[in-house]
RNA sequence: GCGGGCGUGGCGAAAUCGGUAGACGCAGCGGGCUUAAAACCCGUUGCCUUUCAAAGGCAUGGGGGUUCGAGUCCCCCCGCCCGCACCA
């Protein structure tokens, strides 16, 4: 790419003049810093000052990870959230418009691996670094109030968080499955398991037992679901991700007492009105039955291990035939005495879902169909369609190979026996109750939230274990508990726990000697209440300052990633709530507008070896063909892609910046592609960004004709110029709206289409000078959230001192969006065959006649007789015809 | 498998109360300015028929329907993308 040379402007003549941003940006950015334009916090406890009358907006992006550099998506996220703070300051709101870290993770503990540098440092300089990359990109952030959540002065206050959970008896404890690296002998994530083996090591993971925390997300299921319908200004996209995330399903727990034992088998189902099609029992390998089982019988131990074996690849699960162990045992079923059911030990039951244990019904569940059919197990079809034969449905499904899951009447099922699926289910759970063998129940997929990392670099679990007392709270006075510096990563495994004396304590109960939690909090949990600590960033004793919280949340517009539609948005939504309970705050929905932006893309390329090259390794030849820059060796070019390092087709912002500067690069992420959808990178692109900013500049500093001064009293008659400024008025009214829904590609094309009307208009006199100069001013005004270097910048040229960032947003006139005459489109037989211009209120009959007598109509209709004529008012005339 | 979304010029896209499809931009083509190039400016650009003009035909993944009129509403099919994935 060719990047332009900023050059002083060298005056109206044969060479068109260059804006010259590497001296405007810095110059305003000054200006803003100099002037506190964005201080939000003027007494220090987060609330505005006493006379400030001004609703709030509170407009926040995803805060980043401090990986070190910014990349593309970065400047699209914080772009789009600039837009809108600016827009909505224009407005007058009093805007919140924080930045902060999210300094926790594992990145920083891989850094220390690899290069023997401490986390903190790590990280702390990324900070810094991250901070001084994001500077030129002009944002009206309140730097003011900055939160890194790496900071005993922030995690202190969620560890008095989590006291409180346990106090509320939000946290539990509880034996977990972890992904054990036998090699690292460190836990891993999920995606840290790469087809059953450690990334690092490659080794493969194992399944080991731990106690863990976890934090009851399942007590707020129900309220989490259905406050989903109030999120009305989130994206559908993600509350049905949620809604189903969540995954509520109502059924019935039913009871089947255990042949020749004492106890009885527990089992979940959403069709307790199959009952009477049930043709076994089936428990998960994980169930405690199954274990007992196991203890005397080699051949159980044999197939639980097999199983276990299974269920870390996906594809493994995907292909897995159904299998089955026989217990040895039989259930009784609940409805009848004398019916026995096998009991088997399957592949295909989940302990994390419902109780561990299912009955089968093999003609209405695909799985129990499958396996009934290997096991030779009886298929007995006991609900049919209402308009099926029964006999002949039940014959036809009991010798086919698909399940009956659809709706329909209940058949050989004795007391149910011609009722519907949902008054079967109402009548069997009513049967069970009344005998105790079974009730109704609510299930949900939602699992409690596992908090416990074995890690170094994330907030210490504020819990001390002691031999005779157990798992004990750390007194609040003792908060907060901190990071050892002292670490050593040179060893596998987590530095907390073989730290020689930080997890060496004293019962804070007994005073015996006791031992520190060494499992650190999931970095989750700093993200789900960071928005809230923004509030009142810098009040000390507390997290939040309430009246600040009450004042400024919930979040007016979120904006960030879909990558956190589920995890980090429901935690967060989970945790207003439970801080809530606790008195922290008094609301329960953290985010009222959600906006999901879409990722930035770029061509891949590859050379002839098949190895990724980046962008700035490949050109065009003469031939036009893609080339190696420096090799000239052949390059073929793949589909867009996802900027990433691994693909290598990530373009440097900072690169980008120093070439076309901050507007350029804010313009073109704002340009053509709506902003939920993903935004292809192009060189031309940015350059036609630059090029119009250079269009615009050159309306103001070098203008064709001269402008009336400042402040001009607006002429009576604006003559000629009525037409610019009514195009205007469509533009303050266009753009007002497409800014207020977050449309910023149509709010860029309706300023362009502006601008090329104004460019275009040569009328000459006073009226149509004025309006020159007040349309200039006001474009200035529109472009400022978008493009605010420049804008102040031209507002700047037309000889304004103060800046126009303390300009009040315009208004249209609703007068001037009405134009006097109007264009409807003739049409005969639904093909446009003219155009009428009418005076806007001419009445039906004067458009009738002129439209019948257009040239081009009467020549269509000729020979036909016109039937029947349409006239929709302001938009067209259809003329019907044969 | 289940759920959701999206298919519009060479490309990114507009047009969502059913009313002139392709605004705005990118790329292209022709021209101007220039010793030359860049930059900049002007014109042009959905496809087809037509020497020009005028006009006409075809076009919003494919097929059908509703309507005076469908990118938009309904039904069927095809393709791509995303989420969940043995959730009983």
């Amino acid at each position: 790419m060719s990047a332009p040379a900023a050059s002083a402007p060298t005056g109206p003549g044969k060479t068109a003049g260059r804006y010259n941003f590497r001296h405007s940006e810095p110059h305003w950015q000054e200006r803003w810093e100099a002037e506190k334009c964005f201080q939000s916090d003027p007494n220090g406890d987060g609330l505005p000052a006493k006379a400030d009358s001004r609703p709030k907006y509170y407009v926040l992006e995803m805060f980043p990870y401090p990986s070190g550099r910014i990349h593309m998506g970065h400047v699209r996220n914080y772009t789009m959230g600039d837009v809108v703070a600016r827009f909505r300051r224009a407005q007058g709101y009093n805007v919140l418009h924080p930045m902060g870290w999210d300094a926790f993770g594992l990145p920083a503990e891989n850094a220390a691996i690899e290069r023997g540098v401490h986390p903190g440092q790590w990280t702390r300089r990324n900070i810094a670094d991250m901070r001084q990359q994001f500077r030129p990109l002009g944002l009206s952030i309140d730097w003011d109030r900055e939160l890194s959540t790496c900071e005993p002065e922030y995690y202190r206050h969620e560890q008095a968080m989590f006291l409180d959970f346990m106090d509320k008896g939000l946290v539990y404890r509880k034996e977990s499955t972890v992904n054990w690296d036998p090699v690292d002998h460190t836990v891993l994530a999920n995606e840290q398991v790469i087809d059953g083996k450690g990334w690092r090591t490659g080794a493969p993971v194992e399944r080991r037992k731990l106690a863990q925390w976890f934090l009851k997300i399942t007590h707020y299921a129900e309220e989490l679901l259905s406050a989903l319908e109030t999120l009305d200004r989130w994206p559908d996209k993600v509350r049905l991700m949620q809604h189903n995330w969540i995954g509520r399903s109502e059924g019935a727990r039913v009871f089947f007492p255990l042949a020749g034992r004492d106890d009885r088998l527990e089992v979940f189902t959403t069709r307790p009105d199959t009952l009477y099609g049930a043709s076994f029992c089936a428990i998960s390998a994980q169930h405690p039955l199954a274990a007992e089982i196991a203890e005397t019988n080699p051949e159980a131990a044999a197939f639980i291990a097999d199983c276990a074996r299974l269920g870390t690849s996906e594809e493994a699960i995907e292909k897995a035939e159904k299998k089955g162990f026989f217990t040895g045992l039989e259930a009784v079923h609940p409805l009848d005495p004398e019916w026995r059911l096998p009991v088997y030990i399957a592949n295909f039951v989940l302990m994390e879902y419902g109780t561990g244990a299912i009955f089968g019904c093999p003609a209405h569940d695909q799985r129990d169909f499958d396996f009934a059919r290997r096991l030779g197990l009886p298929i007995r079809a006991v609900v049919a369609p209402r308009d099926a034969d029964p006999v002949a449905f039940a014959a036809e499904l009991e010798a086919g190979s698909e399940a009956f899951t659809g709706d329909g009447v209940a058949i050989n099922s004795g007391f149910l026996d011609g009722l519907g699926v949902a008054e079967a289910k109402r009548a069997v759970i009513d049967r069970l109750a009344e005998s105790a063998l079974g009730e109704g129940t609510v299930q949900f997929r939602l699992r409690d939230w596992g908090v416990s990392r074995q890690r170094y670099w994330g907030c210490p679990i504020p819990v001390i274990h002691c031999p005779t007392c157990g798992a004990v709270p750390v007194p609040r006075d003792q908060l907060p508990v901190t990071l050892p510096e002292d670490v050593e990563f040179d060893r596998p495994g987590n530095p907390l726990d073989r730290h020689p004396t930080w997890a060496k304590v004293s019962c804070p109960k007994c005073g015996g000697a006791a031992r520190r939690e060494t499992d650190t909090l999931d970095t989750f949990f700093e993200s789900s209440w960071y928005f809230a600590r923004f509030c009142s960033p810098k009040v000390e004793g507390q997290a939040f300052n309430r009246a600040a919280v009450d004042y400024w949340l919930p979040v007016d517009q979120y904006i960030g990633g879909i990558e956190h539609a589920v995890l980090h948005l429901l935690y967060s939504r989970f945790f207003t709530r439970a801080l809530k309970d606790c008195g922290y705050l008094g609301l329960e929905e953290p985010f009222k507008g959600l906006f999901t932006q879409g990722m930035i893309c770029h061509e891949t390329y590859k050379d002839a070896d098949g190895r990724w090259l980046s962008p700035d390794q490949v050109t065009r030849g003469e031939d036009g063909a893609l080339v190696h820059r420096t090799e000239g060796t052949p390059v073929s070019a793949g589909r867009s892609e996802k900027m990433s390092k691994s693909k290598r087709n990530t373009i440097d912002p900072a690169a980008i910046i120093e070439a076309y500067g901050a507007d350029a690069a804010r313009l073109f992420m704002l340009s053509d592609s709506p902003p939920e959808r993903d935004l292809d990178w192009t060189d031309s692109g940015i350059e036609g960004a630059w090029r119009y900013l250079n269009r615009l500049w050159r309306l103001a500093a070098e203008p064709a004709t001269p402008l009336p001064a400042p402040n001009a009293p607006r002429p009576d008659d604006l003559g000629d110029g009525l037409p610019l400024m009514r195009a205007l008025h469509k533009t303050i009214a266009g753009v007002s709206d497409d800014l207020d829904r977050l449309r910023f590609n149509t709010a860029v094309a309706r300023l362009r289409e502006f601008t090329n009307a104004y460019e275009a208009f040569d009328a000459a006199g006073d009226g149509p000078d004025w309006v020159r100069r007040h349309a200039l001013e006001t474009l200035a005004r529109l472009w400022e959230p978008m493009i605010p270097h420049l804008a102040e910048e031209l507002w700047s040229l037309l000889g304004h001192e103060r800046l126009l960032i303390h300009t009040d947003w315009p208004t249209h006139d609703p007068a001037l969006l009405v134009d006097d005459t109007v264009t409807l489109a003739v049409q005969v037989n639904g093909k446009l065959r003219g155009q009428l211009d009418v005076a806007r209120d001419a009445d039906r009959q004067t458009i009738e006649a002129a439209a019948l007598a257009l040239p081009n109509v009467t020549a269509q209709t000729a020979g036909k007789t016109v039937r029947k004529v349409i006239v929709v008012p302001g938009r067209i005339v259809n003329v019907v015809a044969n």
